[in-house]
RNA sequence: GGUCCGUUCGUCUAGGGGUUAGGACGCAUCCCUUUCACGGAUGAAACACGGGUUCGAUUCCCGUACGGACUACCA
């Protein structure tokens, strides 16, 4: 019988939430969806050490913001809470004894000096890989070379112990992965993994076995560089005898660098130019900052789409997919295998598409607020007027102010360049002619009008309007490019411009 | 080094025993246009290599090369 799906995302509170990760949710969040099952979010905190304060809101926060929120959570619980491994503490050493008590784990009190001595004396010995295992623990200290007698009187001392998992010395270990199909390792190339710390935590082995039972997990989809411990995982199910209800794998490819090899990792931000994190992030204690995609002006919905493209495709030739189409699309077998560099481009592409829809109404907002950071106060309709005039422009929304100020501010120098080209007697003529008839002009100064204007002065003085055109951008904005002129026109009205005019009639002399 | 995973245009990818190997980003050219963009059109650009299997392999198999992940009392 088949179960409701439940997938999780599992992230540590370490930090900042790589994009990498935020991919991995995306897909547990899309097959929650499409097959109606539950998307939970767990954090596995059991590390002390590495934890960091902030770092579980930055968590919910970006997947708030991406439209990906958990249906379960630490912060919206479900059944099967608690939601944070370090709130099971207790638990966890409760399995680990059961495994103890079936033959399948063992205490081991060794130092960290001595781990190390062994190491050493195994790559004297030539051995390529040291590690504990089947062979190496009968030389450790451990509950199976101790005799029962000491084992229970190091325990009653309180002297720090570890559990370890006893792998098998010859076993085929097979795990049927969604996206890579059969995968084969052999026990014997496995090492007897730390299963409960001495701190009396568990470690991610143990703990990530022991909540996917607990909270009825279907699929564990995450990361290429979970694949080399599946195998461990597998056994941990039989040996705990849950393999009935053991969840199917899928390991998503890696995202990689966009330049060179290597996964991306959480300082090529910087590096590269780019943020690797969805929002910004400030680490009050250490002094550490990094960019997100939110503040450089990334739509959620386009970053979304981007992310979703990294490593799936829906098999059409279809690109731009709402939250609901990639839902609609998503299926795991179309995950592809090999990992995915990360290219910026395509990213900023998405949000040019995704600006490009949202009505004039809903951007004008973001202008207006831009504008009034620069001092500027701005109506709602001369707003969306810069918006129409500049959306289909732009990469970020915030380039509709920032790249289109000098609508608003008259220009106190010109582009030399342009002017050398352009700017010579006819251009002077038709601009002073203009400038008299608009001063002149009573009424609606609209696009069409200042057109039509433009066209009886060029008329008047017998010049050809395109050819003169350029000089008259130039005038009014002082450079050689920008948005449709007459319509600039429009926004700066009848007054401005012609002041404008005799500014740059003034300043800018005709050569030779 | 060992184990595991991977390899189609620069990038993201479709495809899959017989195709002009398709699309998207980026790039180039042209068209549109008052300029720059947008938009439209066109173009350059790929099956890592070597063996098999086969009438025929980019596709299936095996090697090789290359890349990646993992190799902690971190996740």
């Amino acid at each position: 019988m088949s179960r409701e799906v439940r997938v999780r995302f599992a992230p540590s509170p370490t930090g900042p939430l790589h994009i990498g990760g935020v991919r991995t949710a995306l897909y547990n969040y899309l097959f929650a969806k499409k097959t109606g099952g539950k998307f939970l979010l767990r954090i596995e905190d059991t590390d002390q050490n590495r934890f960091v304060p902030g770092a579980e809101e930055y968590i919910k926060d970006s997947l708030e913001w991406l439209g990906i929120a958990p249906d379960e959570s630490p912060w919206n619980p479900g059944s099967v809470a608690p939601y944070r491994q370090s709130e099971r503490k207790a638990d966890y050493m409760q399995y680990a004894l059961d495994l103890v008590e079936k033959g399948h784990a063992y205490y081991a009190f060794d130092t960290a000096e001595e781990l190390e001595a062994m190491r050493e004396r195994l790559t004297a010995a030539r051995v390529v890989t040291p590690q504990y295992n089947s062979i190496t623990r009968t030389q450790m200290k451990n509950s199976l070379t101790l005799s029962e007698e000491e084992v229970k009187e190091r325990l009653a001392s309180g002297e720090p112990y570890v559990i370890r998992v006893k792998i098998p010395r010859k076993e085929e270990v097979r795990m049927n992965d969604l996206i890579r199909g059969w995968v084969m390792v052999h026990s014997s190339t496995l090492d007897d993994k730390v299963l409960m710390k001495s701190d009396g935590m568990p470690t991610y082995h143990l703990a990530n076995i022991v909540d996917d039972h607990l909270m009825d997990i279907t699929h564990v989809i995450r990361g290429e560089e979970w694949l080399p411990s599946a195998p461990l995982h597998v056994l941990l199910y039989k040996f705990f005898g849950w393999e009935d209800t053991m969840p199917e794998f899928a390991h998503l490819p890696l995202l990689l660098k966009p330049d060179g090899n290597g996964k991306l990792s959480k300082r090529d931000g910087d590096k590269l130019g780019f943020p690797v994190f969805p929002l910004n992030w400030e680490n009050k204690e250490s002094g550490e900052t990094a960019a997100g995609f939110r503040e450089q002006g990334y739509l959620p919905e386009a970053l979304l789409n981007f992310l979703a493209f990294l490593g799936w495709n829906p098999g059409d030739e279809r690109e731009i997919f709402s939250k609901e189409e990639l839902i609609e699309a998503f299926s795991i077998e179309r995950i592809g295998k090999a990992g995915t560099k990360f290219d910026i481009a395509k990213a900023k592409w998405y949000n040019e598409q995704y600006i490009r829809t949202k009505s004039n109404q809903e951007l004008a907002s973001q202008v207006i607020a831009d504008a009034a950071n620069d001092g500027m106060e701005l109506s709602q309709e001369k707003a969306e007027a810069i918006v129409a005039l500049t959306k289909e422009r732009v990469t970020f929304a915030s380039e509709m102010w920032s790249e289109n100020k000098f609508l608003l501010i008259a220009p106190t120098s010109f582009d030399e360049q342009v002017a050398s080209k352009k700017w010579n007697e006819d251009a002077v003529k038709v601009l002073e002619h203009y400038a008299g008839s608009i001063e002149a002009h009573s009424g609606d100064f609209d696009g069409a009008t200042a057109k039509s204007l433009l066209e009886n002065s060029a008329a008047a003085v017998e010049v050809k309007l395109g050819k003169v055109m350029q000089a008259v951008r130039l005038a009014v904005t002082g450079a050689g490019a920008g948005p449709d002129l007459m319509e600039i026109f429009a926004i700066l009205g009848a007054k401005e411009v012609a002041t404008r005019i005799k500014f740059a009639i003034e300043s800018l002399p005709v050569a030779g």
